[in-house]
DNA sequence: GGGATAGTGTACCGTACGGTATAGTGGTTG
DNA sequence: CAACCACTATACCGTACGGTACACTATCCC
């Protein structure tokens, strides 16, 4: 009975499946029995039902990750706590994840990919920190950090999409194999 | 004053801007100076327009990247002028890649979506076949073909993503770099 | 010249869009 | 009781959507 709650479960259900601008306001009241004006009373706008959504869910990301980032000495490490987090979250929130994903390199001037944008830099930030960290111990990384961090992510990222897009199948390896690629190559 | 072709670049523009979903069949006429019964002369429908657009430019991808995939007997090799290959086609259609890129990972249900799987999964084969071949050299590859290709394409596809959207400056190490880290990991 | 054919413009179709004016409802607070 | 306030339903706004009926023109082949 909860109406708010309801109307943002339903709008990231079918956004996740449909894209932001394939889908009607009308289309996720009705799914959420309620009536237009409800939504509206709650949002303002679509954009505002979107901007909460991604505010609550990257929140929610940030917090998960977070701690899994937090680099102690130990790269390798730390690098495979912070694959398992994202496998984690991605799998606890999978309709977040797969909208979060399709607007990471949608279409640069779509109004839903403007939103997604701060939260994506947010994100960069955090691994490039973690790789600043890690360059005090492996001194030879020396302007390396934002490629490591965006390839990091990009790797993560892509294994993810194409699990929850069935493309590939899920396995208990998965993350250790990403993580052990991502440091020593397909050549070890 | 060739309307085909206008409205195919047109369309392409704006939808690699945009969004498919977000643009009008109207703005496309109006941007290529056509009416809409024009567009629909040539392309029967709005999907019709997305799908010769994608057949087009996914032709002119694979011709463009296939010689670069074809083992003979240098892994490296491969992979460096393959990645290269990615990079030119992206820096000639930045516009068709951007929009490629949006539906790669994009809402599984939507129908711009549907129409870019078909292309992926024979990007995906053409990966598979290059690192099945080079397994016979390297015989401790086995069941990891699949990884491989899949990590690579996502790992080219990330930087290109990042490269088109300004989120990464290019550079002329950007290509060596991606190949010699997907081959060698960051410890090296 | 005459008939077919590709291509294009005018005007229009029904529907769905995002959004809102207005009038309530029920419960809480003075 | 009365004023208030968060919330919700009916009914509607103007606009844009994807798509089309139809008439017209230019070109080409016979």
């Amino acid at each position: 009975m909860d109406n708010r709650q309801n109307i943002m479960d339903q709008a990231l259900r079918l956004f996740a499946a449909k894209g932001y601008e394939a889908v009607g306001v009308e289309q996720i009241a009705r799914a959420a029995r309620v009536t237009k004006p409800t939504l509206y009373h709650y949002f303002g706008s679509k954009a505002g039902l979107l901007d909460e959504l991604l505010q609550v869910n990257f929140l929610a990301l940030l917090e998960a990750v977070r701690p899994a980032a937090d680099y102690q000495g130990d790269l390798p490490l730390t690098l495979y706590r912070l694959a398992g987090a994202y496998f984690d979250f991605a799998k606890q929130n999978p309709e977040f994840y797969r909208l979060q994903l399709s607007l990471w390199l949608g279409p640069h001037q779509s109004e839903s990919s403007l939103a997604v944008r701060p939260w994506a830099h947010r994100q960069q930030t955090l691994l490039v920190d973690l790789f600043l960290a890690a360059a005090r111990d492996h001194g030879n990384m020396k302007g390396r950090q934002q490629r490591y961090a965006v390839s990091y992510l990009g790797q993560v990222n892509t294994f993810i999409g194409l699990v929850l897009n069935g493309f590939l199948e899920p396995s208990d390896g998965m993350v250790f194999n990403l993580v052990h690629q991502f440091m020593h190559g397909i050549y070890s």
